[in-house]
Formats: C-alpha cells, sequence, structure tokens
RNA sequence: GGCCCCUUCGUCUAAUCGGUGAGGACACCAGCCUUUCAAGCUGGCAGCAGGGGUUCAAAUCCCCUAGGGGUCACCA
C-alpha cells in the first residue's frame, strides 16, 4: 500500500549547536520510519539564519550523523543555496494578494508587544500595514524604507493539524497573526522556508519534536496559500533533562559528541534513543536492524521523556560485551591514548599487549573511558594502594612474609603461565596454612593496586614475571615501613 | 498571560475494542555463584496526579482541578 507514493522524510537540523540527544531522536525515528516504509530519508540542512549558523557546527552534525550509523539516502541539502527559490514563492503570494508588504520597524512592533505584556494580553500583530493602500506602498518603497513579507491568515474559522501521534488538534485561526515568511534582509523564516523546502523535496512525512506543534497551523495556511499538498505530521514527544526543563548545555552530556567521547558506543546511544518515547514490548536490547522491522510511529508514545544516563550506561555495557575483540579495541584505542597509557600507532608486542589488556578489563566496565581507567597498573608502575584494601589484606599479621613468599615461588616458577601459576598459589598458600584468598587478595593489591580487577592470575601473566615479582617485593618493603 | 500538548513504580515503558494479583527494564536492597569486582541467576521494594461522573465493571470513556512541557521573534 505505501507502495505507490513512496514514503520520503527529512531530518532537517539548523547548525547553531551541537546535535543532542533530542535531535539525534528525532533523526532517528526519521531513519527508522524510512527504513521501515522502503523509503527515502533526506538530510537538510536548516541555515537560513545567517547570524546564528556555523559552518564548524554542521560539519560536526554529519560525523555525529555518520558515527550514529544514521546513513541518508539524499542531501545534504541547505537552505541557504535556495534563498531565490524562497524569493519567487513569496513573490507569488504577493502577486496573488496573499502575503503583503509590511513597513512596521522592529522598534514600533517592539513596543507593541511590551504593551500588551504590560496589560497582560497576548500580543498578535495588529495588522497595521494589512490594507495598506497600492499608492501608500510604492511611495514607501520610493523613500527607500525597508519592509518584510508577511503572510495574510483568514481571519475567522479553524485549522486543523492532522498528527499521526495526537490525532486531530485544533488551532482557533483567531490566535494566529500574520507572521513575516521573508525578513527585510530578503532571507526566509523558518516557518516558510520549511514548507517550501519540503514541498520542493516532496516530503510526505514531516516527523519532528512536538515543539513545532504550535507552528504547525501557520505552516498549514502557508502551504495552502502555495496551492501545495499538505504532508502528513508526525509531532514526537520532547526529551527533557533530568529536572524535566528543556534540553541545555548546562545538563551535562547532552550531545552526541559528548556520549561519544564519554565512551558510549553508538548502538547503544541508538538503542537508548530509540526507547524514550517508543516501545516494540518487553525487549530491551534490540539492534538497528530488529528496530527497522518493528518500528511504526503507532507504537510512539505522547509523552516526554527525562533521559537518564543510568540506563544507558547499563545498556553501553550490554554492547561493550557483544562486540568482537577486534571492535572492542579498536573503538577504546584512543581512550587508552587520551589517558596517556599508550601511544598509536601501535605495533607488534605493543599492539598484541593492548589486546590482551582490553580483552581482560573489557567484562567489567561500563564505557570505553572506564575501560581505560581500569587498565592503567598495566601501563604504569603502581604509586598508591587502595585505602579499604590496605587495611583488609596489608595490615594483617604477616602480610609482607606472605608476598615475598609468594615472590619467591614466582621467580623461579617454570613455566609461567595461568594453570601453573595458579597452581602455585593453591599449593603454596596449602603450605602456609592459610586460605588462598589470604594470599590472593594481598597479591592482587600488591600488583594493582587495586581491590577489584580481572583475574588475579590473569593479571600476573599479562604483566609477567619481572614486574610482578618486583611489585610484590615493592609491597611488601612498603607494608614494613608503615608499620615502623 | 493566550493558545496547544501531556500525566502508569525514582527513571524509561507495557497493559488489542473498559474486566489484569497493573507486566517488563534500569536503579536500589537481599541471596546464590565466586580469588576480588563485574557479569549472570533468584527474590524483594516501588506506580495508575487529585476529584467528580458514565458503567454490573474504569489505568482505559467524559468533565473539572492541579502539575509539567511547548509555543506565541525580522531563531530554527
Amino acid at each position: 500500500m505505501a507502495q505507490l507514493g513512496s514514503v520520503r522524510v527529512r531530518f532537517a537540523p539548523s547548525p547553531t549547536g551541537e546535535l543532542h540527544i533530542g535531535g539525534a531522536r528525532t533523526a532517528l525515528f526519521n531513519y527508522l520510519f524510512a527504513r521501515a516504509n522502503k523509503g527515502t530519508f533526506i538530510l537538510r540542512i536548516d541555515d537560513t539564519d545567517l547570524e546564528r549558523s556555523r559552518d564548524d557546527y554542521t560539519e560536526a552534525l554529519l560525523e555525529a550523523m555518520r558515527w550514529l550509523g544514521l546513513d541518508w539516502d539524499e542531501g545534504p541539502y541547505y537552505q541557504s543555496r535556495h534563498l531565490e527559490d524562497y524569493r519567487s514563492e513569496a513573490n507569488r503570494l504577493l502577486e496573488e494578494g496573499k502575503a503583503y508588504r509590511c513597513f512596521c520597524t522592529p522598534e514600533e512592533l517592539a513596543e507593541g508587544r511590551e504593551q500588551a505584556r504590560k496589560a497582560g494580553k497576548p500580543y498578535l500583530y495588529p495588522g497595521t500595514c494589512r490594507e495598506l493602500p497600492p499608492e501608500k506602498i510604492e511611495a514607501r518603497l520610493q523613500e527607500g524604507h525597508s519592509h518584510v513579507l508577511r503572510l495574510r491568515i483568514p481571519v475567522g474559522g479553524e485549522t486543523v493539524v492532522d498528527d499521526l501521534i495526537r490525532s486531530q488538534v485544533r488551532f482557533s485561526n483567531r490566535d494566529l497573526d500574520d507572521f513575516i515568511i521573508i525578513k527585510s534582509n530578503g532571507s526566509p523564516t523558518y516557518n516558510f522556508a520549511s514548507v517550501v523546502d519540503d514541498e520542493a523535496l516532496k516530503i510526505t512525512d514531516v516527523i519532528r519534536a512536538e515543539e513545532h506543534l504550535s507552528n504547525t497551523p501557520r505552516q498549514q495556511i502557508c502551504l495552502e496559500a502555495l496551492g501545495y499538498k499538505k504532508p502528513r505530521y508526525a509531532h514526537v514527544p520532547m526529551i527533557l533533562a533530568p529536572d524535566r526543563s528543556k534540553l541545555s548545555k548546562r545538563h551535562g552530556a547532552t550531545s552526541v559528541e559528548e556520549f561519544r567521547s564519554d565512551g558510549y558506543l553508538p548502538e547503544a546511544l541508538i538503542n537508548y534513543m530509540a526507547l524514550l518515547g517508543w516501545s516494540p514490548g518487553e525487549e530491551e536490547i534490540i539492534p538497528l536492524s530488529k528496530m527497522i522491522t518493528l518500528f511504526s510511529l503507532e507504537r510512539v508514545n505522547k509523552t516526554a521523556a527525562i533521559y537518564d544516563t543510568t540506563k544507558l550506561t547499563w545498556m553501553n555495557g550490554q554492547y561493550l560485551r557483544m562486540i568482537t575483540r577486534e571492535r572492542l579495541a579498536a573503538e577504546a584505542l584512543p581512550f587508552y591514548e587520551d589517558a596517556g597509557l599508550l601511544q598509536t600507532p601501535l605495533e607488534g608486542e605493543a599492539a598484541e599487549y593492548y589486546q590482551r589488556v582490553a580483552a581482560a578489563v573489557h567484562d567489567r566496565v561500563r564505557t570505553l573511558a572506564e575501560m581505560a581507567a581500569a587498565s592503567t597498573y598495566f601501563y604504569r608502575q603502581v604509586d598508591s594502594y587502595d585505602d579499604k584494601g590496605v587495611k583488609k589484606h596489608f595490615r594483617k599479621e604477616g602480610s609482607a612474609a606472605l608476598l615475598r613468599r609468594a615472590a619467591d615461588t614466582l621467580r623461579t616458577l617454570e613455566p609461567f603461565a595461568l594453570d601453573t601459576i595458579e597452581a602455585a598459589y593453591r599449593s603454596l598458600s596449602e603450605e602456609l596454612g592459610v586460605s588462598t584468598g589470604r594470599l590472593i587478595h594481598p597479591t592482587r593489591l600488591a600488583i594493582s593496586g587495586r581491590t577489584m580487577g580481572p583475574g588475579l592470575f590473569e593479571i600476573i601473566v599479562l604483566l609477567g614475571r619481572e614486574t610482578t615479582v618486583e611489585r610484590l617485593e615493592k609491597a611488601a618493603l612498603w607494608i614494613e615501613q608503615e608499620q615502623g
């Protein structure tokens, strides 16, 4: 059925900041909808605001989209390159009397707004220039007054937005005013450019954030005036910050770029975002390919969601354990480099060592950044011991001696391998008449400085005989000195 | 303030056309497993914003109240 009028959707961000989680999810829903319906996913850059748009934001936006894996089929299109089209469409409206020139100055308008505010009344453009006689317009033009173009809103009646998620939403035209479609500098406003572009791109379904719902009646009136075919609309709920307010910079990590540099995997972020406002049922971990088969706008809910990194972090841990060792090592590498643990490019033994460290550590972390943080002692000396660990495992009578015995055992052990080390530890503990744990815990603290981490024998093998023995003795010395 | 949208555990959510002990996930707590920490497994805690209707029966339909969000720019 969706065969004929094949679906075309667009994600149309404005390059005035980083791509945040709300925008990214809107992009994702557009993407899923397009893929689920075998339609076309278009990327358009809404950069009509010359003042605030920046090229570096555009580039970052594209990069974020690529990183997330939201590949688009067409575009990116840039609104700033179609300025002429908007002007000619606006002129059409002007000629047909559906739009008119307005010479009111920003100051005059601001004053009107101020008065309305003081009086506690809603402000609507009073229509000062709506019925200006032609000769007056001509005169103002001659005098060189700058002007904008405003759309003539029908005086009565109502405009009904048919929304796929919220069904019918009615707006009384009385509450709408003749809004500006072309600014005095000749560039279009968002509501106008958006309508013209959606038509030019033959967009069938406009899927965007709920904040646009209130603007939709204006756009509908506008596209009716232009004689365009109306697209279907779907306004997805907003994503709110933990304090229920609109997302902004002060809320910590909210941009895709930040999540990336905090060590999240794109598929985890995608999965997490998808579940914010959409649910296929009881499943939680859903790969993108599966999402596509399950996605429908009918299952998108109406309620704004508060994002919560706790669940995202859990999910990231799930994905971290699912990906291949090769991929994991590759993804984590920059984090090790940033932490100053190693330098790329990695070659030979260093590369192999890194792979093994990554494999040893990855089971117990939830982000790539945590992974690097959990690996420091594989690359650096142990310069401090965990306080609680010291209390529990070092301060006990005979700990130093225990460590020296362990060091002695390892020094001559042949071969030096996982199973032989473990066997040696078990027989040593038996020989000394202590539990294996009594030997294992201080050893871990001595060679890693921590009380937690990968299996002890795994660490020992990785560190090697020399380093292990060295650290054991250093710890023994430290204990003796501490005890005076 | 006008207009618009929304309201199920702390958070994300499920509950086909009204009948459920209101389900799942994260987090939290407890236990198991275990050389530690995770992971995993088992169990627990916890919710229909409030008030009126309609109905044999309401989380579900209607109304009101409250709360939250959005929008009212020569921003997008």
